[in-house]
DNA sequence: ATGGCAGGTTGAACCTGA
């Protein structure tokens, strides 16, 4: 079984380039971020034709979130934040796996930047209005997989210049501090438990030649429930749809499950 | 110190992203 986070950065203008990763790769699921465009115009008939069903919270223009599964998902939930600016962000659903219920969870945080402003006071009311919900939702189930553009940098090898992020909003110690309260609430940063301190950037700006520099930073996560950690078999970082033509800034981070 | 790339909306210019 294999689970992917993706901030595809447009769906519509991505369409091609996420087709070939999915018959490449063929992922069991697919969390998406960053799909901006409403429910009305997302590309049901691309997916649907390779077997994926699709889930979708769209807004236009900015953000926007959808799961799209080989499997069939059950208990779709857009309402587990209260976003006060009532933007695309988080989207929920339940897969059978192996007799479990495992619960996804696909969150596309706000950036936060500049952090002198509303921008910032609202990542970090998101993120408490998530840490809230997952304190809740850990005490009645203990399979969630909580995935996507956390836009959080949780320690300094996640950067490959963690001294120009020092006051980001990506990675000041308060916001920091808030990935560390989710983990404490039961969950594993699954790529760190089975690569240990290994570079694993997802991201590279489309300027200055990032990505052939390999400027990057790792701010796309997945977070699993203690209980499901056993059956982490492994985590990629799938560079592949990152150096194709008309890439999304993102690259896929992949979870396989045992 | 600034802008640089990319997408969306809208109709050339502006907003957002990280």
């Amino acid at each position: 079984m294999i689970i992917t986070s993706w901030n595809v950065n447009s769906v519509r203008a991505r369409v091609e380039n996420i087709k070939e990763y999915l018959q490449k790769f063929s992922p069991d699921v697919v969390m998406m971020q960053e799909i901006k465009t409403q429910d009305e115009t997302f590309p049901y008939d691309d997916f649907s034709r390779l077997d994926y069903e699709s889930h979708v919270f769209g807004q236009k223009s900015y953000n926007g979130v959808a799961i799209i599964s080989k499997h069939k998902l059950e208990n779709i939930r857009l309402d587990l934040i209260k976003d006060k600016l009532k933007q695309s962000r988080i989207i929920s659903a339940e897969l059978k796996y192996k007799k479990k219920s495992i619960q996804l969870i696909n969150i596309y945080t706000p950036n936060g930047n500049p952090v002198d402003t509303e921008k910032y006071t609202y990542k970090k009311e998101w993120l408490d209005s998530l840490i809230k919900q997952l304190k809740s939702l850990s005490k009645k189930n203990e399979n969630i997989i909580l995935a996507g553009d956390f836009n959080i940098l949780p320690s300094a090898e996640d950067a490959y210049n963690i001294k120009g992020f020092e006051d980001d909003a990506l990675y000041r110690l308060e916001i920091r501090k808030k990935y560390r309260e989710m983990i404490n609430l039961g969950f594993h940063d699954a790529y760190r438990h089975i690569h240990g301190e290994k570079e694993g950037y997802t991201y590279w700006d489309y300027m200055r030649g990032a990505w052939q520099k390999n400027n990057g930073l790792r701010i796309d996560h997945f977070l699993v429930s203690n209980s499901l950690l056993n059956k982490v078999k492994n985590v990629i970082i799938n560079k592949d749809p990152r150096g194709k033509e008309k890439p999304s800034d993102h690259t896929p981070i992949e979870i396989e499950l045992a």
